[in-house]
DNA sequence: TACTAGTGGTTCCAATTGGAATCAAGTGGG
DNA sequence: CCCACTTGATTCCAATTGGAACCACTAGTA
């Protein structure tokens, strides 16, 4: 630990493209999450609960599985999950499969809120980002993404309910 | 408000682009946060106040100005600064031009322990960005959030202390 | 079956965040 | 100079988040 190579810092194009990320993520996080709670009545993190269970095919999703999904920690989700339950835009119900495993299950009404969400969704997320890029923009940006994305997951430990990757230390 | 035109859904380019931009985010600002906590004894947020304070020429912004280039509410902005003073890594300092106006002022200390953690922090955002995409894909990446960040400072509305822009409404 | 470890979820607590209210000080018009 | 209004910063409170502790159930093994 006391071999450090000479720091290699950004230059200026490498932080442009750091700073403009965190940048611009932040702005737009803000921005998305504002417009779902003007027109929509939820948050940015009440969509994506929603989001997620509306497109597995049955519906619904165990607990862990949907925090892993939305990379949040499991106490986090069963927050939101209470929340949503409150709503009554998600229900709890046992897994028949595992005694200790709760599925979380999007209601009618949940997908009711959702579609009716959605269209005013994608217009904030197209005027934030998707519409200010050429296509092809658009594409290098998915690709980068794509990168990165797939790296990381392997890379960072996610809050408690983490995949034992490769070694386990003992 | 009824004359809805049909939505324009996100083709699959542009869902991964969005998705992607996202998980990139959550996985990269955990990465860097836990980095910089391990080995800098700081929080992320703790680390980019620092830094904007080390990058103003004087070594001291006034707390508005801050709040609005880390882009967070003025509450949020004394928070942190009540932190990073009991830390000793910042002073609070009154603003000669102005009564009201209180600078912060990066410490000594403060250089010193950001000194000492930028390294480690550099090499965390290579490890996790940078140096994930050819030099060609940095400058694209560069260039498109330059778009964005550009476009999303004068359409979000930022907390609490927002430049008042075009129109007041009365 | 009994024992131990691991997994799924929740609960508890501390840290952080945003919004509204508050307070002090600057600003412009009588 | 006084008043209404804006601005800079803090305080108070409610919402959200993560980590650790905890409980219930499953799985592997003797």
């Amino acid at each position: 630990m006391c071999v450090m190579s000479e720091t290699r810092w950004l230059n200026e194009t490498e932080q442009r493209a750091w700073s403009g990320f965190l940048e611009t993520y932040e702005l737009l996080d803000r921005h998305v999450d504002q417009q779902l709670r003007q027109e929509g009545g939820l948050t940015k993190v009440q969509y994506e609960v929603l989001h997620h269970l509306n497109e597995s095919p049955a519906g619904h999703l165990c607990m862990s599985e949907l925090a892993e999904r939305m990379l949040c920690s499991r106490n986090g989700l069963t927050y939101q999950a209470t929340q949503l339950e409150k709503a009554g835009l998600l229900r709890r119900e046992a897994n028949p499969a595992d005694e200790r495993g709760v599925l979380a299950v999007i209601t009618d009404e949940g997908r009711r809120v959702l579609h009716q969400a959605a269209p005013g969704h994608v217009s904030t997320v197209r005027e934030g980002l998707i519409d200010l890029l050429t296509d092809e923009q658009v594409a290098q940006l998915a690709t980068i993404m794509d990168i990165t994305r797939r790296h990381l997951r392997g890379l960072v430990q996610l809050p408690p309910a983490r995949k034992r990757a490769a070694g386990t230390t003992h």
